[in-house]
RNA sequence: GGCCCCGUGGUGUAGCGGUCUAACAUGCCACCCUGUCACGGUGGAGAUCGUCGGUUCGAAUCCGAUCGGGGUCGCCA
């Protein structure tokens, strides 16, 4: 090694020693006389002091230091004359006085700060990733991750699971997202997939009989970006054998505790890990993935408003519409033009119009005393006092508070609400970023009923089983039956989507047929499957939940990117590299491909 | 594919019809400085304001198109 110590390892009860660091110029302070230098290594910074009367080579050379140049520096640890410590740095109790130095290397200067986190424009980060990366913030995010899944790793090995590789090139089941496809040079006109995730494959080392299987998976789907999704993304896939739906969320909500407490002592969790029916977080999120970091719960009030004679509302509950709000505190006063743009946010999510009623901050004392002309709001006039006061109540509202009222389509009002529930939890502080909100939502439907194409689509994926007493209702009633699928949600984000899966054949083909497939099409995509199931498949079940997501979350970020060494942008592309780019047609030649457009061949 | 936001010295921002021959901070270069730590001081270089077109006597500024980026809807079994 070309160094004794880390930068960031230097303490006080170094002092005295002869140290040799290597690393790279941080910051550059240079006194004339006296030279100091930052210097930074993965594991810290550390100053570096050069004067002339301790060596006066090493203090000329430290003239031509510029920052990111990567030198190496003997020295000894000396305590900071007293005054002169620095309480921010880790290290700042002691220094390094050079007696030696080599430059190792020089440096352009970077084009965007290293030594300082500005924000800078994000395609400039990724194409100077490494750049980007010697940042502490974003090294510290790497090493967040490296620690969380050498956690998971070791947790789940104390609790008998075995890691296992699964192939990367595997098959397409064209069903769920696109798939990336690899053609194949040894067979013309045929391709391998990346697999969207390792699911048919764990349940296929269920049947092996491994029990508990778990592997830091890689995930390719073709599908747009966005803040938390990119085309290749992590889970920590895991399958067990003979468990139930109990089994899975113990081990979760364990997994999940003692990793906080691991690698984020100072962040808090709430205990135990809160569980929502589907039904219950639809009614009062809007969502099947509740933050629950704060109220603002939504509440229904058709019932209130159902002999209305406020046209919007009558109108929605006379189909098959809903009426639902939420109510935000002390935002009475709200101008008009903050009402028009919480307005313009409900129309961008499909509502023709939000209805607002604040209430006055002072003029009533008691619930008794509140009279319609002192309620703003353009429907007050075809609301009775009554149906007003049941709202405050429902809503548990007080004088000075906003409720927000949207009416129609149930999808559309969750949704809208949803929305405006999380922006203003936002805008009005509501939210503590030291919290996570672990919760569980179970009791999801097996099915969905899809009207543009007229059949049952999966809410999860066709493995899941429903549950052993809704059996029968799959010929009677399929949007009745019940799955056993449950799902882990953190702060407002899916972390994972598990279930109990199907293991007997006879009920395989049931649900692949209810969901429209012919005998041929799950003999070609899932016969090897099904046949597996033919051999003495144990129960089983299991999760995958996003580490990409979990880290960024962890470290507190707004966007998996952050917590990625090398990510895609918003269009999949690889900026650093270039990827994806055009081949040569000698390679297109061996896979027995031929562009469409010739045009296109060009760069 | 739809919608919203953003493109100004290396970086981050200001300027939003004329006084812009484009401002500020930082970075960069040179010189000075022995206790700084976002060191300090003096001086200097560095931008045809993403691109194209239009409106106008006059465009960084207004309009249109286009390109690039971010967010989001659709999509994500």
């Amino acid at each position: 090694m070309l160094k004794s110590h880390s930068c960031g390892e230097l303490r006080k009860e170094h002092t005295g020693q002869v140290v040799t660091l290597a690393g790279w110029v941080h910051r550059r302070r240079d006194h004339g006389g006296l030279i100091f230098i930052d210097l930074r290594d993965r594991e810290g910074i550390v100053q570096v002091v050069f004067n002339p009367e301790v060596s006066k080579t090493a203090h000329e050379l430290a003239n031509d230091l510029r920052n990111e140049y990567v030198i190496k520096a003997t020295g000894e640890v000396a305590q900071r004359p007293p005054g002169t410590e620095n309480r921010k740095l880790p290290s700042g109790e002691i220094e390094v006085i050079a007696s030696d130095l080599e430059i190792l290397n020089t440096s352009k200067t970077p084009p965007f700060y290293i030594n300082e986190d500005v924000e800078v424009d994000e395609n400039l980060c990724l194409k100077y990733r490494y750049l980007h990366l010697r940042r502490p913030r974003m090294k510290d995010n790497i090493l967040l991750r490296h620690r969380v899944e050498k956690f998971m790793r070791d947790f789940l090995d104390a609790k008998g699971f075995v890691e296992i590789e699964t192939p990367i090139l595997f098959k397409s089941t064209p069903e769920g997202a696109r798939d990336y496809l690899v053609p194949s040079r040894i067979h013309p006109g045929k391709f391998y997939a990346l697999p969207q995730s390792p699911q048919q494959l764990k349940q296929l080392l269920m049947v092996a009989g491994f029990e508990k299987y778990y592997q830091i998976a890689r995930c390719f789907r073709d599908e747009d970006s966005r803040a938390d999704r990119q085309p290749e993304f992590t889970q920590l896939d895991l399958e067990m054998s003979f468990v139930d739906e109990e089994d899975i969320l113990k081990l979760l909500e364990e997994l999940f505790t003692s990793l906080v407490e691991t690698v984020k002592p100072e962040m808090r969790l709430v205990k135990p890990f809160p569980r929502f029916s589907y039904a219950e977080s639809m009614e009062r999120y809007g969502t099947d993935k509740p933050d629950i970091r704060f109220g603002l719960e939504i509440r229904d009030l058709s019932a209130i408003v159902a002999s209305s004679e406020f046209a919007v509302f009558r109108a929605a509950i006379q189909g098959s519409g809903k009426v639902k709000g939420i109510c935000l505190p002390g935002c009475a006063g709200y101008s008009h033009k903050q009402l028009e743009e919480l307005t313009e946010l409900a129309r961008a999510n499909g509502a023709k119009g939000l209805i607002t009623l604040a209430l006055p901050l002072g003029g009533y004392t008691s619930l008794e005393q509140l009279t319609l002309d002192k309620v703003k709001s353009v429907a007050a006039k075809y609301l009775t006092i009554e149906q007003v006061k049941e709202m405050v109540r429902k809503f548990e509202a007080k004088p000075g508070d906003l409720m927000l009222i949207v009416a129609g389509e149930p999808k559309m009002v969750d949704k809208v609400l949803d929305e405006l529930r999380r922006e203003m939890g936002r805008r009005l502080n509501l939210i503590d970023l030291n919290l996570l909100a672990f919760v569980f939502v179970v009791g999801y439907p097996l099915l969905e009923w899809n009207d543009e194409a007229g059949l049952w689509e999966p809410m999860h994926h066709p493995f899941t089983s429903p549950c052993e007493e809704d059996i029968p209702l799959l010929d009677t009633d399929p949007s009745k039956v019940r799955a056993r699928h449950y799902d882990i949600v953190c702060n407002g984000y899916e972390l994972s989507s598990g279930s109990i899966r199907i293991h007997t054949r006879q009920l395989q083909e049931k649900i692949f047929h209810l969901l429209g497939y012919s005998s041929e099409e799950i003999e070609e995509r899932f016969g090897h499957l099904l046949e597996a199931l033919d051999f003495g498949a144990p129960p089983h079940g299991g999760i995958a939940p996003g580490i990409d997501r979990v880290v960024m979350l962890l470290a507190g970020g707004e966007n998996i990117r952050e917590v990625i060494a090398f990510p895609k942008n918003q269009g999949a592309i690889d900026v650093m590299s270039g990827a994806p780019s055009s081949v040569s047609e000698a390679q297109l030649d061996e896979l027995h491909l031929k562009l469409k457009d010739e045009g296109i061949i060009q760069t």
